[in-house]
Parts: structure tokens; C-alpha cells; sequence
DNA sequence: ATGTCTTTGTGAACGCGTGCACAAAGATTG
DNA sequence: CAATCTTTGTGCACGCGTTCACAAAGACAT
């Protein structure tokens, strides 16, 4: 039975053993003392907690470049994500497939989402419509929508949306550009630490860590 | 002159009003007592302190779906970045104009960065090419990486990368829909109150906050 | 000018999460 | 079966960031 320590785990994470194991200790008391988790369990229940194990469907809103690029993204169906279609308001793109998947026009949405039991909606749509196919996907029934659009939506209570802003990551990156540049004329204005820059772990390329709390867009 | 207090800003944020004048304390004494922050001064000093007053060339390899969708982005120009060039490894895409740019042959690669002095670039090529196209440009002298391909990167000291999985954010989605779903039947299992999820504020639609630490892929 | 009122900037206290350190548990060996 | 060894699960202490609370600063009214 291949099992794995927290040791081993900690030091591929680039976290502290004890962490992760108080953090496994809240799904429950999965490993074994002396010996460590059981891979292939250890696997299972984290899925089973994260709803890896799950099938959801989603909508995609918007086929566009970045709906088509959505479609195609083979990340989701290894992630229990399953496109249950791909709609759009051009009734030039009806019919057409994106991915294997023919498009539908945004008439047909609310039955979509009915007859699919659909509850994240993925919109990828231009700003100006997100806010109209949001309250639309809402009213079907949709609870979760993530939304690529540059916009801040307003939904109801009970409702759970994220916003993807692309341009972020890349501001985050010119942030630590900058300052890279600054060091070289080292100490040029005193004081001033700016918010102290902390890095999490040597191979962090994830996103969280290493970002201001509060700073406006 | 139009001022904002730390009181509005924090409640328009949904932050503690003393720690956004910390925050912004670390920038600068840029505010009035008994008055506030001069709105247009605040505004610059925090764009020029997050490097948005500067004009970042930047590159997109990879014009798929998904590179289109970047190179269309409007949200680029308004935060500094300017599309230095686009670089694909289809000679058939050469030439041909993406949002206006028109495309160019990874041959080229090199060249583009040096002559633009590009230090920022946008990987969204297929997994397999992801690697490959990211030793180009560190070689080439790009210092930050922002990469969209489903694979971690390698790279050397000093070299920034940020990944971005789009599915993570469904993912997310996905693991609250399941704790709606499981409210509902709820107790059902007695303690075990994993790992306790935070709301940070009733408009929070960003990432960060909300998120476990360690939960691998 | 003097006083009052508002809001900043920050020292200090509090609270929470992280990491230490160890007892308990179980595997493994003789 | 006893002894030893490894690794988990967790109580506890420490440290850091958040929040409180207030003195200082400046605007504005009288």
C-alpha cells in the first residue's frame, strides 16, 4: 500500500508538517501513525471534500474567443466539470459547434439550465450584456456564477460569484518588475517598506500569498 | 478638491477603516486630518507605488482561443500594458493581424524581446510547448512569466511566474455549491467542521480569501 | 485668535493562526 | 510478547497582523 508522510507532503508544498496535518486532521483521521496517509485514500477524500467527486455541469455564456478557449480547456472535465452547453447571442453562431458542442442562442437559456439542473453558469461574455445574462441565469435557478467579464455583478443573497480579472495577475507581476528594478538604485527613498512582501514558498506560482490585502483596482 | 475619508473607503471595501489608514501610512502621509484623502493625489500615488503610471511591453505566445482572447483584452491598455507582440508557432498564423497586431513566427522570439525590452510574458500555448517556450524567453531576458498552460513551470532564480488554472476558480465554486447542498440535510456529519471558511466582506468577488491553504490539485 | 470638530496616524492590546513539541498509536523487529 | 521505532494528532506557546483607542493635526466657525 503506497502511502505518503506529512513530512513528504510538507516538503513538496513547501509548508510546515504540522500545518498539514492539523489541516487533515479537520476531513477526519486518515493516516496511520508510524506508517502516514494512504495515497489512494488520502486522494479520494480530499476530492470527495473539495466535490471532485461530483459531476457538474456548467454553462458557458458567450463564445467569443474566451468562451471558445473555455470550451476547449480540457482542465475542466478532469475536474468533474462537464459543459452542458455553450450559448450565445449571435444567432449566426447557433448550430456552429465549439469543442464537439453546438452552440445555443441565448433564447434557449432558461431551459437549458432547467432541464440540465445547472447551477454555475459561466459567463464570457462583453461587459455590457454580463449583467442582463447574469439576472437571467439567476432567475433559472443558476447559484454560482463565475464571471470573466469586467464587471462587478450584483446578485442576490445566497448567490456566490467570482470575478476572473486577466489583467491581475499581470499587474502583480509588473508590482514585483518594479520593485526588482528599484533595488538595483537600492534605498533611494528611506523608509517607506511598502506592505512587507512575503514569500510563501520557493515554488509558489500560484496566485494568494504575496498580495496587498486592500488595493483598490 | 474632492476627498474621500478612510471610513468610506473601508466601508465601500469592506475592510476595517484602521487598517486601510495603515495601509495606506506605509505609502505615505498623503492624507488631511479632519478632512481626509485627496482623491485624484490618492489615486496617483497608489497607481505610481503599483507601477500602473509606467508602460509595460509585454508578449503573448500562443494565439489560440485563448491568446486571441488575451491580445482583444481590453482591460490591458487601461493598466499599462501594451501588447509588444504576438508569437505563434503555426507559420500560417504569420502575418495574419490578432486584434489588430499582426502575428509573428517564434523564430523571431528572441529578437521581439531584446529589441522591445520585453521583461514580462504571457504563455498560452499548449501544455507541451509551455516549457520550452518559457526557457526562450528567460534566455531572451524576460524576468516575469505569466502562465496559462496546465503545467508548473521551471525557472531560474530571479524569474517571476504566476500560473493561472481557470478551473480553479469553478472549483471554488463548485466546493461552496456542495456545502449549500449539504447545509440543507445538515449535521449530517457530526463535528468535523473543516477548515473554517472566512467571508471577508458581503461584496467580496475576488480571489483570495475563502480559499484553504494547502489543498493540492 | 481661540475653540470646536473632524479625521488622520500610530502605539498598544487583543486574537488567531502557525509552528513547536510531545504523548499516543500502531507498525515492525527480535 | 516486549521493546523499539516511526509518524500521527493535538495541546500549548509564540508571533504577527488586525483592531482599538487616542493624541496630534489641521480645517472651519465664531
Amino acid at each position: 500500500m503506497p502511502t505518503v508522510s506529512s513530512e513528504e507532503l510538507a516538503a513538496a508544498a513547501g509548508v510546515n508538517s504540522a500545518k498539514l496535518r492539523k489541516d487533515f486532521s479537520y476531513l477526519g483521521s486518515y493516516g496511520t501513525r508510524g506508517v502516514g496517509y494512504d495515497v489512494e485514500y488520502l486522494v479520494y477524500q480530499i476530492s470527495r471534500e473539495l466535490g471532485l467527486t461530483q459531476d457538474w455541469p456548467v454553462v458557458i455564456v458567450g463564445i467569443g474567443n474566451l468562451g471558445a478557449a473555455l470550451a476547449n480547456y480540457g482542465g475542466f472535465a478532469s475536474r468533474g466539470f462537464r459543459v452542458a452547453a455553450l450559448i450565445d447571442a449571435d444567432p449566426a453562431m447557433a448550430g456552429k459547434p465549439v469543442a464537439g458542442i453546438p452552440v445555443q442562442h441565448t433564447d434557449e437559456l432558461e431551459s437549458i439550465i432547467t432541464d440540465n439542473g445547472v447551477s454555475i453558469g459561466v459567463i464570457a461574455t462583453p461587459a455590457g450584456a454580463a449583467q442582463q445574462v447574469c439576472d437571467r441565469l439567476v432567475a433559472a435557478g443558476v447559484t454560482s456564477i463565475l464571471n470573466f467579464a469586467p464587471t462587478v455583478l450584483s446578485v442576490p443573497d445566497g448567490v456566490d460569484v467570482r470575478k476572473v480579472d486577466l489583467s491581475i495577475e499581470l499587474q502583480i507581476l509588473a508590482f514585483h518588475e518594479q520593485r526588482k528594478a528599484g533595488e538595483e538604485a537600492a534605498a533611494e527613498s528611506a523608509a517607506a517598506p511598502v506592505a512587507a512582501t512575503r514569500k510563501n514558498s520557493a515554488t509558489d506560482q500560484g496566485p494568494d500569498g504575496d498580495v496587498p490585502a486592500v488595493m483598490p483596482a
